[in-house]
DNA sequence: ATTCAGTTGAAAATGATTGTCAAATACCCC
DNA sequence: GGGGTATTTGACAATCATTTTCAACTGAAT
C-alpha cells in the first residue's frame, strides 16, 4: 500500500493577513468566497461559485471580481481540467502545482517538480531565457481506482 | 552564442494523411485553416482565427468546428498562454511540449520533459496512478532578449 | 455522372464575462 | 465607540464568445 498525502488546504486566517498586507479590504463576501473554495477539495469553475453562491446573495459580478482578485492575490490557484474547464483551488502563494484526480476532481498540491535541469537544457538548445513553467498532473486518486 | 532551434512547422500533407486515416473529409476550409496556423509559429487564438477566415468567406462556425476537429486529430496543440488566452499552435500528433516566448509569442516545441521520475515520485507519495501531464515552459526567444 | 452521408454558412439562441452606478460598508482617525 | 471617506457591492444592462439549427452544398465512393 503506497503512502498518501492529503492535501490540506490553507489555513482560514491567511486570506486576513494576505488582506493587510496588500491594502485591499477583508469583506463578508470575500471571506465566504473563500470559505467555500477551501471547504471544495476539487475547487470549482467560476460558474459554479456564482450558482454556490446567489443562494446566499452575493452577486454574480462580486464573484468574478473576487475570483480574480484572490487569483492575484495567489490564493486561488487556476486549474485547466482536463476536460478543458477552468477551475480554482484554494492555494497558498509560492510554487505549487496541482495533482488532479480525472475522475472526482480532487487536487493535491506538491512543490519540487525537477524543472531545473530541463530548462537549463532547453536554454541551451533553444537560446531561450527561460522564465517559468506551468505543470499539472493528470491521474486517478487512491479512492477512484 | 547558445546553439538555437527553430521550430518547424508539420508538413502540408500530414493533414491529408490524418484524415485518411482516421476518416473525416478533407475540405478546402480545413485544408485552408490548418494552413493559417501552419504559417504561424505564434499560432492564433480562435477569435483571431475567425478573424482572419471571414475575410474569406470561411463561416464562424466552421472555423469553431475544424479547431475543435483539428486538435483531437493531434494536428493542433492549445496553450495557456501566459496572459490567460488560449491560443492554438499547428503540431503534430505525440507527445510534445510547447516553450512560448512571453513576449511575441513564437513557440518552440520540445519533446524530453524528464517527468518520469517526478512521476514515480508522486505515484509513491499520494497513491495516486499517474495518467499523464501537462507542461508548459515560458521565457524570452533570443531575439526579444 | 450519380448518390448520399458528412460538411458548411447564416442566423438565432444561448452562455459567459464585463461595465455602470447608486447604495452599502470596511477601516482609518479621532 | 461614532463619523467620514474611499472601496466594494449588487442589480441590471451591455458586450462578447460559443453552440445550435437547418437548408444548401460538396467530397469521395461507386
Amino acid at each position: 500500500m503506497p503512502q498518501t498525502r492529503s492535501y490540506e488546504p490553507p489555513p482560514r486566517e491567511m486570506l486576513r493577513d494576505v488582506c493587510r498586507e496588500s491594502g485591499v479590504r477583508l469583506t463578508n463576501q470575500r471571506e465566504q468566497i473563500w470559505d467555500s473554495f477551501r471547504r471544495k477539495r476539487r475547487g470549482m469553475s467560476i460558474t459554479e461559485a456564482v450558482e454556490a453562491h446567489e443562494k446566499r446573495g452575493i452577486g454574480l459580478s462580486t464573484v468574478y471580481r473576487t475570483v480574480a482578485l484572490l487569483e492575484e492575490l495567489g490564493l486561488l490557484r487556476r486549474i485547466h481540467d482536463h476536460a478543458g474547464e477552468h477551475r480554482y483551488i484554494a492555494s497558498r502563494p509560492g510554487h505549487f502545482h496541482p495533482l488532479v484526480c480525472r475522475s472526482c476532481g480532487v487536487v493535491v498540491e506538491f512543490e519540487s517538480c525537477g524543472m531545473g535541469p530541463v530548462e537549463r537544457m532547453l536554454a541551451a538548445e533553444t537560446g531561450f531565457a527561460i522564465e517559468g513553467h506551468d505543470l499539472e498532473v493528470h491521474g486517478r486518486c487512491p479512492k477512484c481506482q
